[in-house]
DNA sequence: TGAACTAAAACGAGCGCTCGTTCTATAAAA
DNA sequence: TTTTATAGAACGAGCGCTCGTTTTAGTTCA
């Protein structure tokens, strides 16, 4: 198909090691992250990071206890908090890392499609290729939203209509110049999330299934370019 | 369409009220409930329940305290502990009696049809239209599965894919009869169940767009069979 | 070279508090 | 009398978080 592109190449293209997540993270919070040196701090964000992904993903956020996370990090009680101001503020910091790197995924990936077919297809694409990276980050947000103070409850909820508005309005688009049938798009959007988030939701059952992203990828493509394209 | 029916009158045949299901629990837990007489025990489980599911919905199983739970439910603590033996122990109720309040719903419904295309339709309004009902209970067990203790844990699991399993054993008996189409029916089982959860999972949403279930319902049904129906 | 100094980072016992849970003593209802 | 409900004290465990102390790494000076 015109303009896909394979997980393997997505992966390339784009740079989501925890290195440099955690080292943009670094630089865009130097009031909670009471470090000096760049090179410390990146070295043992990644570890943190990691160990609260790991703990988290078992047992949820609230369960996971600062003294677990101590452990698993390798790092004191002490140190973890010149590096974060409070369990909260662990929480924002990961969550606002992975809202922001999916929406730049995303947005790098649909830029340069014009086409409303291979800009869908790009958009869920980018989507699904993400989340399959950060899969944890992304159950972690899904999972704990409501567990957050106002504000960040807030962004979350936004990231969330955000991402499914750019879905809406790609439809609407391609109904607009003919390719798309008129279909309730506000609908078809929301069950077009739905099927995106499953992918990190239930990573368990589909690796079980032997299910590859890029299989699961091609068969909601079709299941909904099947539904939506005019003609053949 | 053939064999199909409404939310409302749905919810007339299956007696699914509180006090009945609260019945039931008591009579089905006569060990963890340490009441004798039935009405007191109904009556007063009717007032915790809810009082839990408000509380967990707004803030999360494990951020529930039983002073919290004392307050909204009006029973004081000592009371409380004659109702359920621990905290996971109240979770344990709460989740079983979902469990099987859904599986009776849909098999009641899809029970009396024979053509596939019937039972997958009234299958998957069954799961839709049980969980407008309960939906607080849905939420609860689909975000505190991962917290439950090991055995409560797995019969979770497993009431996930014995649902999705259904699904899948119409789409394949309907593939052998030739009125479906070969399409993948594990996957397509599979963003079923996904598009079934966000009905509840995101009520919020559906609600202030004032999409009825029936709507919904609707939709869903209508996105499936143009990808898998053979003839119109 | 190596001793002395220093700022950054890491340490971990301990504080104050809330949790789930138990228990007591008493009252009310059936 | 028996059953159920009450308010609330008490308990130990575990929580998030702090802070005085120690370690580390790098620089300065003899």
């Amino acid at each position: 198909m015109q303009g896909d592109l394979k997980f393997a190449s997505f992966k390339q293209d784009m740079n989501l090691t925890m290195e440099a997540l955690c080292r943009e993270l670094f630089l865009q919070n130097r009031e909670s992250v009471r470090i000096i040196k760049e090179e410390i701090a990146v070295k043992n964000l990644v570890k943190i990071l990691n160990a609260a992904l790991t703990l988290c993903n078992r047992k949820g956020f609230a369960s996971m206890s600062l003294r677990d996370l101590s452990k698993e990090s390798g790092l004191s009680m002490g140190a973890l908090y010149t590096y974060f101001a409070s369990k909260d503020d662990l929480l924002r910091l990961l969550q606002s890392q992975g809202r922001t790197v999916v929406l730049r995924a995303i947005e790098t990936q649909i830029g340069g499609a014009e086409h409303p077919r291979i800009k869908l297809r790009k958009a869920i694409q980018a989507h699904l290729y993400v989340s399959e990276i950060m899969q944890p980050w992304f159950y972690l947000s899904y999972m704990e939203t409501k567990n957050f103070p106002r504000e960040e409850h807030k962004k979350a909820i936004e990231a969330e209509l955000f991402t499914e508005k750019l879905l809406i309005d790609i439809i609407r688009a391609g109904q607009e110049k003919g390719v798309f049938k008129p279909i309730n798009s506000e609908l078809l959007g929301a069950v077009i999330k739905a099927m995106l988030q499953d992918w990190y939701l239930k990573r368990w059952k589909y690796s079980q299934r032997r299910v590859s992203v890029d299989k699961y990828s091609a068969f909601v493509l079709d299941f909904i370019e099947s539904y939506l394209v005019s003609e053949p």
